[in-house]
DNA sequence: AGCGTACTTTCCATAATAGTTAATTAGAGG
DNA sequence: CCTCTAATTAACTATTATGGAAAGTACGCT
């Protein structure tokens, strides 16, 4: 089960992390966690034009990292959180690494690490 | 306090967030959290070259999310955590968004949502 | 229909990535 | 010194990313 899905969830992964490498995209992100947003209300804060601003959300709705929506001649924006839950998933694998405490680690973690021959039923 | 570290810290997540858009370089990572291991240990698995391999260990390096040591003519690689850590930390920021339960969220989350204007003492 | 607002798409330039092969550095060891 | 192993650097190519300017699309309004 893992093993088939693990390119699938390579190229999510790939494309996630890809939207989130630029400081534009994140405060885009960070602007929509407050809530959703015209994307001339996203592009305000910024020095660059409505064209880029636009391939920014492109890039960030490809990613799965936000939704659309039409309303009127607006596309309003809103935060979608599968994506960021992936991110968060993946970087809590390694949490033990950098938390000795092992506090919230559970078997979860331990079957991720040395998942490739393991079969698991739930999630 | 915040606002100077800002640049900082974006120009870090970009550099880290980059590093992990890649599925090889998020491989050699899973490889080294199992246990240090030399360049051509760490390339064994791929159908790369051994350059390809080396430019991917130091776009790792330089993100932060390895380090080197030098033994012999060997270059041992060992995953450091601290930027694991970072991308962790950012989103967990975003936790509430997918979490619904609010379970381990504190004032802190809520902090680092809106905190332009604020100032606080821990951490 | 015509105009204004809200985007998006196209085209272009530039720069960064990812990969290759070939050459190079560096150390171990006969 | 020579050679083997380990790894990096150099040089090159192809693809992708980021940005701007200009043109195009879509919708609401009068």
């Amino acid at each position: 089960m893992a093993t088939a899905n693990e390119t699938l969830d390579d190229a999510r992964l790939d494309e996630t992390f890809a939207a989130l490498a630029n400081s534009t995209r994140r405060a885009i992100l960070a602007r929509l966690a407050e809530g959703a947003a015209s994307v001339n209300e996203l592009a305000a804060p910024f020095e660059l034009t409505l064209p880029a601003i636009s391939k920014h959300i492109k890039v960030l709705e490809h990613a799965g990292l936000i939704t659309r929506a039409r309303r009127a001649q607006f596309r309003p924006c809103a935060i979608d959180a599968s994506s960021l839950a992936l991110v968060a998933g993946w970087a809590e694998q390694y949490r033990h690494i950098w938390d000795d405490r092992f506090d919230r680690m559970d078997d979860y973690v331990l079957a991720l690490q040395n998942s490739k021959h393991r079969k698991r039923d739930d999630q």
